[in-house]
RNA sequence: GGGGGUGUAGCUCAAUCGGUCAGAGCAGGCUCUUUAUAAGGGUCAGGUUGUGGGUUCAAGCCCCACCACCCCUACCA
């Protein structure tokens, strides 16, 4: 007879090849046609709220595998919110605005034929350009497994989005904050504009450097002595600067004195044929910051300034400062009070401004010459090389290779040069009296958000400790503009509200309109009636920083839609989370506009993660990319269909995403054996419940078996520690925690155990359902536990599980046990002797005399106080040592013996592979032992 | 150049206030099983806690210097 039959053997549809990457998408369609997302909403509609707002990625080419982390990550935080009884409203964004997706669109034109595009033009095109990418990103996102509100993502080019970023503005304007200033732009000469970092390429050219003297003020034949390579600048300097810890001397060299730092002196002397110079003394800082000079051919007088980013690598240890022409000159001249000086014009030609009195200013020999080098000359240059000579200034000249930037376009070096552009003065004091300066405000703001991990808010603090003023205009097309007009004699006008007609205005009929309409009509549509101020002639064609649009979130999503209102009503965020970039990028400007502007900081708690770095722990560069370095796109689609997504997901939830997070083929191969490991745990349950009916054959707690109390008490050890490790959204714990209970408790353990009696007690006994209702109960929650990491496959599982209360196991709600289990001291003692036993049979195993541990009796002798425990318990021990009988006995002290089983007198039972002394007791079934031959007459 | 972060077995993570904490799982070697079988069990091996100093009765943990990598920022007059 073959008694195999006879066996409660595991069945179930829950196979064991995942197949991810073609089942997922099947798994997504369904929750897409069910509306998931709706229904978890709905069923959350009494829940208390908690939200999470989402950074939005920019619009632009395929989800990168570090996006998808992010979305990951969130989504992690979300499903397990859900789990536990919050409403999780998801609104995803995107981030629509900016250069590179304008030179994109303006490269595709060109190369169209359409070079001379008009703004609106290029503004249609990139609009439908972002879009396209929404589209294909937000499809990448949803496979991912992201729940959302994927049909009303916010978008930054939405115009109630710029409408209401505009009202912002305008609350910013109506209170002081924004001013008119001028900083120091790239500047390209042949196409009249200011050049964006990114539109910047360093190349190497060759300068013409000069040594230039410049006459001390009160000290005849004294001279102090500067370096520069831009010779035409020279007409916009203001100031020279040392640094206060270099060590200066007066020289006599050549019949004069001359100021030189020490450790340039001899290359000094060298490039100027200073032969037998005599350093006559030494300078100190006090006295250097008390001099003037007379410019060499302007009629005024500069100061000498302290700065520390003067360096003596090259040069004279003195910095020719010309504010208008460079940032560091610029910061100084700020501090020190000077004019941002700029006597150069949009066509890059030398000129006089208003900034200073004419006669101060360059002689007119100079006006006209352009700045912009051909051939290795300028005009200017030229100009000012020879008025140097003339003046006897010009010490020495030589040509200097270094690296310099360039228009990306016209490839012609560019020129740094200070233009007019709109600020947010942050220390500004407001109009309500007594307030504390903004930047106070910001910086208490910061103290009372919650900072994970906590060194975030000293890295915030310290950004927006050292911020300068907010330079938020742009000279860019693809953005929403600043509505800003000029009137007859060139002075801007901004009123909060003009912006505000402007932003309900845009509001009806997008940004673009502020572009195809005429100034006039403009004018006379965002004047307000009572309004006594200029009139305009001219409209601005700034646009806003992009910082501006994301940073306006929480103004255009947060308090703009009703179902992210918190349950007490607020509009803050719960959390925010995205890259440890964003301290100086969208938590600051959030922070910022929404303090200012809605008078609080926009979330209660920042999360951060890093990085994504490869297996040589370099950040993942697309210079790896094909040339022995990475053999695939880091794009998430390509990991998605290799590895499917919930392999990548439980990748994501692998790392301590707190610090760099490391993405390589390998470590995806050891997630995905840990993937297969914790499928075939739930696997192994599913197929010994597929008789359990937890209504009809559930047992009661008391009822329950030694054993199984024991993995219930183990399971709510690891369910606290679980739920502990979501809340404080270290998903790397739960991964660890899972997974090593899923091999060590589970599998080698429990699972390994009570397969004896899931299969060979008759199906309806006691102990079996005992065991049943034991698995039933740790399938039911850690499915539910793993759900929010393991999203698609929890889900597959959840359908498997026998009376499972709700269609998805996302629309479930887990109550995780409070607190952990400790286990019965007799437990503690079964479990030692295991530990030890286990190694014995080891031993027997190696020396060929068994091979199962079925096939050994073990006999213990134990001193009395484990003794006392373990006498009860004897079959409880077996069971775990998984050996066909034990004997206890007393003795001094622990000794464990492996017999033979056949050398006992026992014979193998066919059915259940125990060694039995009754086995053929019954002449009916003479291979089985007495417990088989009950469980199987009720068969027969 | 400046600011912030990270560095513990091949991999991913632990180690409460400095005090039997150098630990787990996986991977790897050996092996058993064929009643979870493209599964499962047992067992063995592995680290001078980035390097070098210092403080302390005691340091993975505190201090100093250095190295590597990551993020931000600035600059090359």
């Amino acid at each position: 007879m073959d008694y195999k039959n006879s066996l409660n053997l595991p069945r179930t549809d829950f196979s064991m090849q995942a197949n991810l990457v073609q089942r997922e998408p099947q798994r997504l369609a369904q929750w897409h046609s069910s509306d998931l997302y709706g229904q978890l909403m709905a069923a959350r509609a009494e829940s208390p709220r908690f939200v999470l707002h989402d950074g939005p990625p920019f619009a632009n080419g395929d989800v990168h595998i570090g996006t998808a982390l992010n979305k990951i990550l969130k989504d992690l935080i979300l499903k397990s919110k859900s789990l536990r009884g919050f409403q999780t409203p998801y609104i995803p964004g995107w981030d629509c605005h900016g250069l590179p997706i304008e030179s994109k669109v303006t490269q595709e034109l060109r190369a169209q034929g359409k070079s001379e595009a008009d703004a609106a033009t290029i503004r249609t095109a990139c609009d439908a350009y972002a879009r396209k990418y929404i589209d294909l990103q937000r499809q990448q996102f949803q496979r991912l497994g992201v729940l959302g509100d994927w049909n009303n993502p916010y978008l930054t080019l939405a115009p109630q989005y710029e409408a209401d970023e505009l009202r912002q503005f305008a609350d910013l304007v109506e209170k002081g904050f924004v001013y008119r200033g001028k900083k120091p732009v790239y500047w390209s000469v042949p196409f009249r504009t200011a050049l964006a970092e990114a539109e910047v390429e360093y190349a190497d050219h060759i300068s013409q450097s000069v040594f230039v003297r410049f006459r001390l003020v009160g000290e005849p034949n004294t001279y102090v002595v500067v370096w520069t390579t831009t010779p035409w600048t020279l007409p916009a300097n203001l100031a020279v600067a040392f640094n206060p810890k270099f060590f200066y001397s007066y020289v006599f060299a050549q019949g004069n004195t001359y100021l030189v730092a020490n450790s340039l002196l001899t290359s000094l002397s060298e490039k100027c044929g200073w032969e037998g110079y005599q350093i006559i003394r030494t300078a100190q800082a006090e006295e250097l910051a008390s001099l003037q000079y007379e410019h060499p051919f302007c009629e005024r007088t500069g100061r000498l300034f302290p700065a520390d980013f003067v360096d003596d690598s090259t040069g004279t240890g003195f910095v020719h400062i010309a504010p208008g022409h460079g940032m560091d000159d610029y910061q100084l001249g700020l501090s020190v009070g000077l004019p941002i000086y700029c006597p150069v014009d949009d066509e890059g030609r030398l000129v006089a401004t208003a900034d200073l009195p004419r006669e101060q200013q360059l002689p007119e020999s100079l006006v006209g010459k352009s700045t912009l080098a051909k051939a290795g000359k300028s005009e200017a240059n030229e100009a000012v090389l020879a008025l140097l000579t003339e003046k006897e200034a010009l010490m020495r000249r030589e040509d200097y290779s270094h690296s310099y930037p360039h228009c990306w376009r016209s490839k012609s070096p560019i020129i740094f040069r200070a233009v007019d552009q709109w600020f947010i003065r942050v220390d500004h004091t407001g109009n309500s009296p007594g307030a504390l300066p903004f930047r106070q405000q910001a910086l208490a703001a910061i103290d009372s958000v919650n900072w994970i991990p906590d060194w975030g808010k000293n890295r915030i603090q310290g950004a927006v400790q050292s911020r300068p003023d907010w330079c938020i205009s742009r000279q860019r097309t693809w953005g929403v503009p600043i509505p800003a007009f000029y009137d007859a004699s060139g002075e801007p006008i901004l009123d909060a509200g003009i912006v505000r007609k402007a932003a309900d205005w845009i509001e009806r009929e997008g940004s673009n309109v502020w572009f195809t309409t005429p100034v006039e009509a403009l004018w006379a549509g965002c004047r307000p009636a009572d309004w006594s101020g200029p009139e305009a002639v001219r409209k601005s064609q700034d646009t806003l920083d992009v910082w501006i649009d994301s940073g306006s979130s929480s103004r255009a999503v947060l308090m703009r839609r009703p179902e992210l209102r918190g349950s007490d009503g607020g509009w803050q965020a719960d959390v925010y989370l995205e890259g440890s970039d964003q301290h100086r990028g969208w938590f600051q400007s959030s922070l910022l506009l929404s303090l200012a502007g809605n008078g609080a900081a926009p979330f209660k708690t920042v999360l951060t993660h890093g990085f994504m770095v490869d297996e040589d722990r370099e950040k993942i560069s697309k210079s790896k990319q094909g040339q022995g370095g990475y053999q695939k796109p880091q794009t998430a689609e390509r990991y998605i269909k290799d590895y499917g997504c919930d392999v990548v997901r439980l990748w994501v939830a692998s790392q301590d995403y707190r610090s760099d997070i490391v993405v390589s083929e390998e470590r995806l191969k050891k997630v995905g054996e840990t993937y297969r490991l914790i499928r075939n745990t739930l696997r192994y349950q599913l197929s010994n419940l597929y008789d359990f009916n937890p209504a009809t054959d559930a047992v009661a707690d008391d009822q329950l078996s030694g054993l199984d109390r024991w993995i219930l008490g183990e399971f709510a050890t690891l369910e606290a520690a679980v739920a502990k490790a979501y809340d404080a959204y270290e998903f790397h714990l739960v991964y660890q925690l899972v997974s090593q209970f899923c091999a060590v408790q589970l599998s080698a353990m429990y699972h390994d155990v009570v397969k004896d009696r899931l299969y060979t007690d008759p199906a309806g006994s006691a102990r079996r359902r005992s065991t049943q209702t034991a698995l039933h109960r740790i399938l039911t929650r850690l499915t539910q536990a793993l759900a929010p990491i393991l999203a698609f496959t929890a889900d597959e599982a959840w359908e498997q599980i026998p009376g499972a209360a709700t269609k998805s196991v996302h629309l479930s709600l887990w109550n995780p046990a409070a607190a952990a289990v400790p286990t019965e001291p007799a437990w503690t003692v079964l479990f030692s002797l295991r530990e030890q036993a286990l190694p014995e049979l080891e031993k027997a195993r190696q020396a060929k005399l068994i091979g199962k541990s079925l096939d050994a009796v073990l006999h213990f002798a134990l001193p009395a106080v484990d003794g006392a425990l373990v006498t009860s318990h004897e079959a409880e021990l077996r069971e775990l040592c998984n050996c066909s009988a034990v004997t206890v006995t007393q003795a001094a002290e622990r000794q464990i013996t492996v017999q033979v089983a056949g050398e006992a007198g026992r014979k193998k039972c066919e059915r259940c592979w125990h060694w039995e002394l009754n086995v053929g007791d019954n002449p009916t079934h003479p291979t089985l032992c007495g417990r088989c031959v009950e469980a199987v007459i009720p068969l027969s």
